[in-house]
DNA sequence: TAGAAAATCCCTGAAAAGGGTGATTTTGTG
DNA sequence: CACAAAATCACCCTTTTCAGGGATTTTCTA
């Protein structure tokens, strides 16, 4: 561990990017060596010298999933730690994968992230307790339950888009060219793939997994 | 206009707050007189010696919009600015309707943030440029499409609750304890004051709107 | 307290969605 | 090529949704 830790600092938002680096900055043995405010600028501006990068997790452009991914890549010894307002298993999953050090949530307090900043540049890992509880809480589910990414088709896909557009099976059917009878079975399929019951639960899975246009 | 400003801040995350504390601790005209997480805590610690309060929008229990408006009943004097993510002309215009006195995006520099605590204590109103071009932009369309902020009753919305959760209209008539025919109805009602088509429109605006729980 | 808005209930009939089952043809990949 | 997955189409039958009316009671608010 050295004496004064080189942080960069990565954020969509202006102001908590100043309001970090104000925080931070009271703190002798942190010195904030950058910021950027997406992932594209921060990876030109980071090198090797930096010892900890703190990002957000919903950035435009490149994402702190991906962000993270690609600065591990071009250089695995500096330590990322993400700082995200949801306490969400799947986007810590992604960010495990891609060897993130540590996570936060933005109600975080100060002295928390002091001890993320020190843990990681110690060589470990920081996750706090309620980030770890929901973790496991979603491993257990995975094991139960073993539901597992439901792929649709490209098909479906294209169904299910229609029907985002408030189409009627009818609607669908001419506009793809097809007979009413195999849109229903793609729905069909799709309401047992995703365990939906109804029009409803599709629409639902398709919004929240972005799927809608 | 007062020598010192006393500010009061309000945002569910604790890092944003202690961030923005630090960031207008350095400023020698401002005081930070107090700091709270949520609207209940802020209406119990706020007095009439604060000149403003900055307050974030997306709050847990008593949201931003809810909050401004209590403060504002209770002490009319006092100038509140609203720090939120997204530019968005809804949340804004309803901001307004409670008197709001500013209104700035976490993307914001400091000098802009400083500038718009000045701007309100001196008795005026701030918004940035960007806020004030969206919002205008709202306002035109509102005159050409006479769209207007479609308002779902407290039932209506209970009812759009149980479609989202994907139940059929007879499970929700017993769930409630009233008849399919008054669910009908209020799905009806919705699909008309929605322009929706069917289901699909109905999820599709709740969710876009974060009806959903 | 009068009027508006919301919530409640009712009816009919058509269209759409959903559950189950089965079969053929296309397409893609090892 | 062979096998699997995807896409296609079909039939039956039930339930749900949607469209169109109309009506009464409750609640809120100017």
């Amino acid at each position: 561990m050295k004496n004064t830790k080189k942080i960069f600092l990565v954020d969509d938002h202006q102001m908590f990017l100043d309001g970090l680096e104000s925080l931070l900055n009271d703190v002798k043995t942190i010195t904030i060596v950058g910021k950027a405010s997406n992932g594209k600028e921060a990876l030109e501006l980071i090198d090797k010298s930096v010892d900890v990068v703190l990002m957000d997790i919903s950035m435009p452009e490149i994402d702190g999933i991906e962000f993270n991914r690609l600065i591990k890549l071009k250089y695995p010894d500096i330590n990322t730690i993400a700082i995200s307002m949801h306490n969400d298993a799947k986007i810590l999953d992604k960010l495990i994968r891609g060897n993130i050090n540590g996570y936060l949530l933005k109600n975080a307090e100060k002295n928390e992230l002091l001890e993320a900043i020190n843990t990681v540049s110690d060589g470990d890992n920081y996750f706090s307790e309620e980030v770890k509880r929901t973790y496991q809480d979603s491993l257990f589910k995975r094991e139960n339950t073993q539901d597992q990414a439901p792929q649709l088709s490209k098909r479906e896909l294209e169904v299910l888009g229609e029907i985002i557009n408030e189409l009627t099976t009818k609607e669908i059917a001419e506009k793809l060219f097809i007979s009413q009878h195999t849109v229903e079975s793609h729905r069909k399929n799709m309401l047992s793939k995703l365990g939906a019951r109804n029009t409803a639960g599709l629409v639902k899975y398709a919004l929240e997994n972005r799927l809608s246009n």
